[in-house]
DNA sequence: GTCTATAGCTAGATAGAC
DNA sequence: GTCTATCTAGCTATAGAC
């Protein structure tokens, strides 16, 4: 996953995976006969998976709406490293001409938003106020990474954390 | 460019820029001896300099902040096809290994951010709100087009630039 | 399940005619 | 300046011993 990440889907070499996970290529083709298809497969489900347990079951759960927000940014902030790792879904949701990947990236995006959503109206939102809160909130933890690792100012990223545990607890 | 806005650095193929461009392979060698690195540098700069003349130009001027800050977003509407189209800095910030075109992205970002920056003190923010507020429209602008694009919902982009819009002439 | 060895291919890059 | 033809290195992937 960190090499995907990193360096994206084309830009990853089996050689370079091999290093990573500390197996010979052949070894690899021996848990992902698919190749590298396969293992960019697997790591955005596992990474979809993580995303789902950690950040958005918090979201979608019925305890107190402010705890919930806290434990969901808190995954958020594990799963990018305080802002220093780039975003799995984006890594992979270029190159690869046609789309390989596109269902996985959706979905995965179409819950987090969702459970924003979810989170946001039971602040007292309305439906509709509440999609777009959720996709704002979105919108700025990608744009902070992106812009983060374009300036080389880590501090984007805890910076929006801030501000989109604000942005509720102020309202 | 549209190539390497596309796929990425590594995903581009001398074969599939050979057939943007509508020339050979070699070809390609005659304008630039120095290869795949060189295309996507050269890029690069054409990218900053349209940056630079259609979007900072106008934000960095002395003219009426309204009008500065409708041709700005005009120009960024432009660049991104009504955000459809991927952001160059974005593909290649990603990939080739020892971050090759790092000072290039990272200046062509520094330069929009102090445009906008500019622009917000002659809306009359203070010097560190201006800054603050500068980072937040560009984090906007490519959340945006990073979500959209992993969702399939293009209309994210046109929402963000009207908002942007809003934020100053409401304040 | 992991390894060594290598097949088969495609990538980036060159040579040289025109 | 553009082309055809080709080189070479690196890639993904496979074969088969252990």
């Amino acid at each position: 996953m960190e090499v995907f990440r990193k360096v994206g889907y084309e830009g990853a070499s089996m050689e370079e995976l091999s290093k990573a996970v500390g197996l010979r290529k052949s070894s690899l083709y021996h848990h992902f006969p698919k190749g590298k298809k396969q293992m960019a497969e697997e790591v955005l489900k596992f990474a979809s998976r993580w995303v789902s347990e950690n950040i958005v079951s918090h979201l979608n759960s019925d305890s107190d709406p402010d705890e919930r927000l806290k434990r969901a940014l808190e995954g958020i902030n594990t799963l990018y490293s305080d802002g220093s790792s780039a975003c799995i879904l984006r890594a992979l949701s270029m190159d690869t001409g046609l789309g390989l990947f596109f269902t996985l990236i959706n979905t995965a995006f179409d819950d987090l938003i969702g459970g924003f959503s979810k989170l946001a109206r039971d602040f007292g939102k309305s439906d509709a106020e509440s999609k777009v809160i959720a996709e704002d909130i979105v919108i700025k933890i990608q744009g902070s990474l992106v812009v983060g690792s374009g300036t080389g100012n880590v501090t984007l990223f805890g910076r929006m954390l801030s501000d989109i545990e604000a942005s509720f607890i102020g309202n």
